[in-house]
RNA sequence: GGUUCCGUAGCUCAGCUGGAUAGAGCAACAGCCUUCUAAGCUGUGGGUCACGCGUUCGAAUCGCGUCGGAAUCACCA
């Protein structure tokens, strides 16, 4: 039980037993004490004025007597307008931190029994990976990871578009101006050759824009099966495979369940006859099909091309419908960027159309674009931020950090490199994932790169901190050394508030999708552990007590910071 | 034009299911390393929470409107 709700619980009995009222308990509003204010909750009395027909302070005073006299946690309270502060006694926060450092595994909440399936990163295969695909690959993947500590059973989720108009675009350029060249006869990363035919491609066709025609044949060949147009369509796309396995290998970014377009394409037809059968589409003169979405104040959708062939949300029905089906989901998270919100409210309501009742549990996590101080990112003016690229310099920065700080001189060169690439990434990921994913965000190549202040390394260092402290300790400590008749300071109150809270956000971050909630908690934790760690004694506490109970209560601080950034997949090393 | 999202310190961002004097980081300035890791800590300065009206005991937070920015409204995906 949180600290907020056990309040709630015995206000109501207050109310209940001075005004003979009963009030519903979550109505209560309860929040941590502004630190200005002496004590540890308060209870906005406000609301229940007109309950007690009384002035502020009296009720707070009458409310805040019952409680010290009928509760043994609550130690004192004092009333200021309408806020009844109320402080805790020791005893309160020792159970507390001891519960916590003795649950398996804090922070995990319990089975909801529920299956969720999340889809991301859903790459094109005609280019490398860039900043705009990282923003949604780590997004995906933290809540992946928030979801299922919310308790849910979560199936991570990709499909790959590997088929169109895109693809043989590159195909083309490849085929007339690339001299049969491979990754291994350039030493090119695969993606990033077929990102330089379609390049190549832009510009053929600025030139000679009649090029277009050869490509749209040539797509035409491939849904034909011609086998030399298959046949180069695999080669280059086990290219694009191989060199998009590494950068999701250096990501830390893995799924559950890969789908292919050119596997999923012509989903849909079956759930296009039964809307027309059941009215929910109708068919113009010319043999197209339609949804009417005017009454829900959008357009007319199209859904089959006269000639039968699909567009793109023909597929998308159906592959919801599939997915439905063979994974009996009860949820499905599509993580995708905003400038297809449209598209995620038509899919949504036409599957309603369709009756399907579970329609309502899909969910958009619609991003905002990342953008770059000039603007846009733009790949025809080169402006692109590449993922690789990326993820290279941001190690270099790491490694040209921990060189100047020299603290790491014992140790092999093998481990050097894996603690930079873990604290350049960690750099990164919280970096993009630290901000509300709906808000349109700024990169900016020279500032961002920054290892001090609200940043990952910022958390890795406290956590490595932490570590060094408890790799000297020289006596045993555990959950016992959390004494009942300990005597917390206030710091060190707050550290147990604070860990107190971190259930509550992984809820919170469930809930709205949103990894940010669990960046800026752990920013908190760590700012805070700082601060206490500046003016407090630990390993040359004279008393032997305090300092088993200091010990063990760090040891539950790295323990929940590395749950937490775990959420945001990132890791924290032990020294850096 | 319709719809959706955004607008908080010089910059990047928290806070938004209504609560007390709106918070961090960066940048600037001033301090703290013979003492558990200075990637740290402490302090100073910095605000019309875009603007207006409304609801409320109380609004950055909710509603309406205005202004500014972005996205979208394809027989592209």
């Amino acid at each position: 039980m949180t600290p907020e709700s056990f309040i709630q619980n015995k206000a109501a009995e207050a109310i209940k037993a001075i005004y003979s009222t009963e009030v519903a308990e979550t109505s209560l509003q309860v929040s941590v004490t502004r630190k200005e204010f002496e004590g540890d909750y308060t209870l906005v009395t406000f609301p229940l004025l007109k309950i007690t027909r009384q002035a502020p302070d009296v009720t707070g005073n009458a409310i805040g007597e019952w409680l010290v006299s009928n509760v043994p946690e609550i130690s004192a309270f004092n009333s200021v307008k309408g806020f009844l502060n109320l402080s805790f006694s020791p005893v309160y926060w020792n159970e507390s931190l001891k519960a916590i450092a003795e649950a398996p595994d804090y922070g995990q909440l319990p089975s909801t029994g529920r299956r969720i399936m999340v889809e991301f990163s859903s790459p094109n295969t005609n280019k490398p990976l860039h900043l705009g695909h990282i923003r949604n690959n780590l997004l995906g993947d933290s809540v992946s990871r928030i979801l299922k500590a919310c308790g849910n059973d979560v199936v991570k989720s990709t499909i790959v578009n590997d088929r169109g108009v895109h693809i043989c675009k590159s195909m083309y350029a490849w085929e007339k101006c690339f001299n049969g060249a491979t990754p291994e006869s350039t030493g090119k990363k695969g993606d990033h050759l077929v990102g330089d035919c379609y390049v190549a491609y832009a510009k053929m066709e600025k030139e000679h824009p009649e090029v277009i025609d050869d490509v749209h044949k040539m797509l035409v060949d491939w849904e034909k099966g011609d086998p030399h147009v298959r046949e180069l369509w695999a080669m280059m796309n086990g290219w694009v495979y191989a060199g998009f396995d590494e950068t999701y290998a250096a990501l830390g970014i893995t799924f559950d369940q890969v789908d292919h377009e050119s596997e999923t394409y012509l989903l849909g037809k079956e759930l296009v006859q039964k809307g027309l059968a059941e009215g929910v589409f109708v068919k113009d003169p010319d043999g197209s099909v339609w949804c009417d979405l005017t009454a829900d104040g959008l357009d007319r959708k199209l859904v089959l091309r006269g000639d039968g062939t699909s567009v793109y949300i023909t597929q998308d029905l159906g592959t919801a419908e599939r997915r439905f089906q063979n994974f009996k989901l009860d949820s499905h998270v599509y993580v995708v960027g905003n400038e297809q919100d449209y598209h995620f409210q038509v899919l949504k309501l036409i599957l309603k159309k369709l009756g399907f009742d579970w329609a309502d549990q899909i969910y958009h996590l619609s991003y905002g674009m990342v953008e770059l101080p000039e603007g846009k990112m733009k790949s025809r003016e080169g402006t692109v931020v590449d993922a690789d690229d990326l993820i290279e310099s941001m190690y270099l920065e790491a490694k040209k950090t921990s060189e100047e700080s020299g603290k790491l001189a014992d140790i092999t060169a093998e481990e050097k490199d894996r603690l930079y690439h873990m604290i350049g990434l960690g750099a990164l990921k919280y970096f993009i994932i630290k901000v509300d994913p709906k808000k349109t965000m700024l990169f900016n190549p020279k500032e961002s790169i920054d290892f001090n202040g609200n940043t990952g390394p910022f958390i890795q260092y406290t956590h490595a901190r932490i570590c060094s402290i408890l790799r000297k300790a020289t006596v045993a400590f555990g959950p016992a050394d959390i004494a009942p008749d300990a005597q917390p300071s206030a710091k060190e109150v707050r550290l147990v508030k604070l860990l107190d809270l971190y259930p509550v956000k992984v809820g919170e971050a469930g809930a709205a999708l949103s990894p940010a909630v669990i960046a800026n908690y752990a920013y908190e934790l760590a700012k805070e552990f700082n601060q206490y760690y500046h003016d407090t004694p630990i390993l040359k506490e004279e008393n032997e007590a305090v300092m088993k109970y200091r010990l063990e209560l760090i040891s539950v601080m790295a323990r929940t910071l590395r749950s937490a950034m775990g959420l945001l997949g990132i890791q924290l090393p032990e020294r850096m």
